[in-house]
Formats: structure tokens, sequence, C-alpha cells
RNA sequence: GGAGGGGUACCCAAGCGGUCAACGGGAGCAGACUGUAAAUCUGCCGGCUCUGCCUUCGUAGGUUCGAAUCCUACCCCCUCCA
């Protein structure tokens, strides 16, 4: 029972650290602080986001308390990452404001009931310079170097500001306030997690467990799942968004999605990877999942609606009843095809409709568009067509 | 403070006086095909009043018939030494 216990924890994770330590919080039966920390630059949660949610709601229904620490007080330092243009720091009014939003969105997995909302502002704003410095004093730069992240960039001249540094100390004081026995989080966080095992022994506390979970990739099925890379499914996004997006992962992709993001036992889904391998579509597989997702952010109509009307528009290429409808103004009544795209937003420039016409992507009315000069009539109404994903009924004005 | 290296399109990264709107890869888009917005193959991938024209290679000047490529100044980044 215990053991069935442990393993339903275990399940997913890609790495526990001191695992024997787990073994032992978990068997000793007692109401565990399970803390899970998250940046408040990017108040739009993504699925990414929430392979760590959906771990943290295993042990919220386990009974343990669960500690959703919003790293506010790092996010009015302003995140100096290397690659990316250094973020404005966040006024607190941003901070409240997104804060606001992440709750609003978490609780599509967490129960509230049992959730603790911190803000690690609360007790870094209390430390004086003379705090921090001590704090400095825990650890060293030659462990800092340790880190893959920094020792890399230190390694090809690449820039690493003083205050990173600061980053992961904060973040494993934050574990000292908590006093917790559990940190979550994503494999990138390794380093991190690990120094608050170190101040919290430095502090006189027991040293927290870490558990990493892996990063779930995005659609692209390479890299993570990041809104910067514009490969991410959010949370909030539309019904019809967010299962034409998971339609569109590779069927390779799709088991990883369902290890990490459904609420199905393994059972079920080695039965499902066994009816692909005797030669079921993995398309109705991947329906499976779109609909378990859809349903967990929406509700289980909106779902099936989600399918049905995804079967209509890219199976069978049907017109949708809700269709966009774009009105374009015409140069004393008429217009050619491309300055009607480019009116309608349909396109980024005339140089790209120029190129879609070109490349036979364009449709009116399902007549391919094969002259990008075709002149049109003030009113005249139309359904253009471009590729597969753009579509809007057009009225010329 | 001293010495050296570097800033190229969404990202990475070639090019080092003309043949450069700029090799290659990734991402993205499109077509074909299809069991899907999977896979695979092919093409596109700065802008425009688009068989032509206009503006790009850190910024500002200069040399030249001609510059991303040479010179000058400035800004920014990195390394080593102190």
């Amino acid at each position: 029972m215990l053991s069935e216990q442990i393993s339903e924890l275990r399940r997913g994770v890609a790495e526990v650290l001191i695992d024997r330590e787990f073994t032992q919080l978990i068997e000793s039966g007692k109401r565990l602080t399970i803390k899970a920390g998250f940046d408040p630059t990017a108040p739009d949660l993504h699925l990414g986001h929430t392979v760590i949610l959906n771990k943290m709601r295993q042990f919220q229904e386990r009974g343990h308390s669960v500690v959703f620490l919003i790293g506010d007080f790092t996010g009015l330092i302003g995140d100096p990452t290397g690659r990316s243009v250094t973020r404005p720091p966040l006024s607190e009014a941003q901070v409240k404001e997104n804060s606001q939003t992440y709750c609003d969105q978490v609780f599509k997995i967490l129960d509230p009931q049992r959730t603790r909302i911190e803000f690690n502002s609360t007790w870094m704003n209390k430390l004086n310079a003379a705090d921090l410095v001590r704090l400095a004093g825990k650890y060293t730069v030659a462990r800092m170097l340790e880190r893959e992240d920094f020792r890399v960039r230190h390694e090809t001249g690449r820039p690493i500001a003083i205050h990173e540094f600061l980053y992961p100390l904060i973040q494993g004081y934050d574990s000292v306030e908590l006093n917790a026995d559990i940190e979550l989080g994503g494999t990138d966080q390794k380093f991190n997690l690990l120094i608050g095992r170190h101040l919290q022994e430095v502090y006189g506390q027991r040293p927290q467990v870490v558990v990493t979970m892996p990063l779930l990739e995005g659609l692209d099925g390479v890299q993570k799942m990041s809104k910067s890379l514009n490969n991410y499914i959010g949370v909030s996004e539309s019904p019809g968004s967010m299962f034409g997006k998971l339609m569109s992962i590779s069927d390779t992709l799709m088991w990883r999605y369902f290890e990490l993001l459904s609420f199905r036992n393994q059972h079920e889904i080695e039965k499902l990877t066994n009816e692909v391998t005797n030669g079921r579509n993995p398309r109705d597989i991947k329906y499976k999942l779109a609909r378990e997702l859809v349903a967990r952010f929406h509700d289980s109509q909106a779902a099936v609606q989600a399918q049905t009307e995804f079967i209509a528009r890219f199976t069978n290429r049907e017109v949708p009843a809700d269709i966009t409808e774009i009105s374009v103004k015409s140069d004393a009544g008429k217009i050619d095809a491309v300055q009607l795209l480019k009116r309608a937003n349909l396109v980024e420039s005339t140089s790209a409709a120029h190129r879609l016409v070109a490349q036979g992507a364009v449709r009116f009315d399902d007549v391919r568009v094969d002259n990008a000069k075709l002149s049109l009539q003030a009113g005249t109404s139309l359904i253009v067509r471009v590729g597969k994903r753009r579509l809007a009924r057009i009225r010329i004005s």
C-alpha cells in the first residue's frame, strides 16, 4: 500500500535526491511541506509548467501541504539571463497582477483548499544588506561555477552578472524560511534546489529532498516548451487552439505527453501503446489525449466540440459556422488579390502575399488563385483561405 | 589601468572589395502526399506600386567606379594580465 503510494509519487520523476530520505519521509506518515517556486515574470502558464503542478497535486491528494511560492522578490530585480534582452524590472503592480493571473490558472489543477501561496518578498524585504552578505558567505564561487549554465558561459566567454549568483542563494534561502521537506522543480533547477539543501543544513534544518521533473518538450518535439520559442500550449488557450496544437505534435511526442500530462495511470497508457502497435491509427489515440487536456482546462463538452470542429475543418475542409468576418476597403471600387490579403491581415506583408499566391496557398471561395493581380469589385463577399489554418469571410466595401 | 578577440537577417553561424538580399543549420510558412495541424518529399523564408525597384550586415562618417568586406571615431560584449 505504502510502496504503491511511493511508486505513484515517483511516476514521471527525473531524479530524487536523496532517494532513501524520500522513502523515509513518506513512510513517516507526517504531513510534509512541499515547496515549488514560480517566477512571476511569465504569468501565462503553459503545459510545461503543469508537469510540476500535476506532481504537486499528487502530493496534495495524499494530504501533504503544498506551498506555491511566487518569486516576486527575484522578479523585482529582473531576469538577467544571457541571450534574452535584459528584462526591465517588474513593478510591484505588475507582479501583483501577474500573481493574480497565476492563481487563476493554477487552480485548474491544484486544490485551492490545500494550497498555500507565499511570496518570497515577505522575508526577503526584511533582509538587510548585512544579512545578504552573510547569506552570500555561505557559498563559494567555485561551487557556483559547478552549475552547468554558469560553467559553460564562463568558459565560452559569455557574461555572468554578479546578481545571477544571488538567484540560487535566494531560492535556497526560501527553503530555509519555509522549512521545506521536499522541493519540486524542473531538471534545470537541480543545482538551485541542491543549494536549498546546503543552506538548510547551515541554518540547522533537516535538508529538503529534491525531486526534479523532466522538462516537457514543446510542439517541435526537440526544444523545451517555452513562450519565447513559441512552441507552447497555454493553459488558457481556447479549446479549439489547444486541441489543434495537441493534434500537431508528432506521433512520437504524443507518448511523452501522455507520460507527463495525462492523469491516466500507467496501465491505461500501456494499453493504448499496445493498440497502436497492433495497427490502430495513432491519430485516434491523440484525440483522446487532446480531449483529456481540453477537458481539464475547459470542460468535457468543450473537448468534444473541439474534436468535432477539428474534424470538420481539417479533415473535411468545411467552413466553420463561426468564421471570422473581415471587412476591407477597396480603392475606388476595386482591389487586387494581394492587397485584399494584406488589408485583411491574413498575411504579414505584400511580399508574403505574392509568395503565397505563387505557391498556390490562396483560395477564394474554394478556387485556387493563381494571379496576384486578380481584381475584385467592391460589394463582393468571399471566403478566403490561406494555407490550411488561415480562413476568413471578407467583404469588400 | 594594459593587451587581445568580437558585434551579420527570428536564433545559431559563414562571408572579409564586385558574381551578396548575403553559404549552411534550426525555427517558421507553403505545396504534394496522407491515417492528423503526425511522418516523408519539395519549395519559400527583408520590404514595395513585384518579370522591376527600394532598404539591410553595432552606430556615424570616410576611401573607392563599387564596401558586410578597407580607414576613422564612437557605442556595446568577451578573454587574459594588473
